[in-house]
DNA sequence: TCTTTTATTGAACAATCGTACAACAAGAGG
DNA sequence: CCTCTTGTTGTACGATTGTTCAATAAAAGA
């Protein structure tokens, strides 16, 4: 007779990082109403207390989630001229990896969850600065002493509505949409302003 | 000793009526997690089984709701110029009444549910429809035959972005935003592409 | 005043939620 | 082979969910 082997160990990071990636499946597949302790369990073939066993509960699942997925996001490129940070900003925001509709139905359903999740809300905040940043100031590098009265904290602000705005809409209506044209649309509205991504 | 009256009675129209707009502050206040039986009928000061007296069921409220916010949105700008029409679209998208965070939570928590709600989801695009519509027709009005080779089709869908970018940004994080200042992004936007509000 | 209509209430219900916790066992170290 | 650590299970629990439905009473009509 065989030993019979219930289940198996893995260790505390390798089973987090599990649970996290069964939580934004379930995000991605049913929103924040599926995003439940069942069906998180569930996705990872893991039993109902695990959760509370390698988080402090589904609240801070949920925090952590928010910050593997804004890692996996953004990936800081290093180094180079800001004409190709922009652009890799850009490009990485419309690559098939990110532009998916689970990954964006994912986000939808955070954001739907910042304006009343104290905690969530500040991660979020916080994230948001330094991205705004980083596209800020690779914008001040583009145009730099050459124009020094370009408004680039609106250019920046924009540039992420509009990036946001066609997310919101290939996750609503997918109809028409392509990377290719998402990536010329914010391309072309950087161009309007004298901006060259070279 | 006078007769106590222990509640009011109402016309059908009226309580639906108030039902709606009570769901609709739940959803600006708690998204979809404060979108309850409980929450709504509180927020209505009524008992609990109204919503089914005078709704098929939660779901059929909320469908409710969607109509009556779009109808609240857009009050179709009749018989006028193509760029009249035009600015009205945006404005109306900016104005006190619509652009506020309780509003934009609302509509944020719809967006989330658009997805996984089938009957929620053909509503939405069939609104979607005719708001595209709407702008691809003013577009053509505009341009005209001036410039047949334009593609208004990708116009409407980069200014839809745009807006419900700005949208989703004021609603998210507030800091720095205007109505003015999102407006002037829409309008700056059309212009790149030679079309005139005036 | 009496009758009729129906808007409204509130309890009851099964289902599902997140968390706590005691019991179990896999696997490493001796 | 035994011991110890701790990853894992599964039940139990109270709270909350949406819906159903019989009972109640407000208000109009006769």
């Amino acid at each position: 007779m065989v030993k019979q082997v219930a289940y198996r160990r893995k260790s505390a990071s390798e089973r987090r990082q599990e649970l996290i990636q069964a939580g934004i499946r379930c995000l991605g597949q049913g929103g924040m109403s599926g995003f439940t302790i069942d069906e998180i369990c569930k996705q990872a073939r893991v039993s109902r207390g695990l959760i509370n066993h390698h988080f402090q509960g589904k609240q801070d699942l949920l925090l952590k989630i928010y910050t593997d997925m804004t890692e996996h996001l953004v990936q800081a490129p290093s180094g180079r001229k800001p004409g190709e940070i922009l652009r890799s900003i850009i490009d990485s925001n419309f690559d098939e990896s990110n532009f998916n509709k689970s990954n964006l139905r994912a986000w939808l359903s955070i954001w739907g969850q910042v304006p009343t999740n104290p905690e969530l809300n500040s991660l979020h905040l916080h994230r948001y600065r330094i991205y705004q940043q980083r596209i800020e100031n690779a914008l001040m590098g583009i145009v730099g002493r050459r124009n020094p009265d370009m408004d680039t904290n609106s250019i920046a602000r924009q540039l992420i509505a509009l990036i946001d705005g066609l997310w919101l809409e290939y996750c609503l209506h997918s109809e028409g949409f392509s990377l290719a044209t998402a990536r010329a649309d914010c391309y072309r509205m950087l161009n309007v302003y004298g901006i060259e991504l070279n």
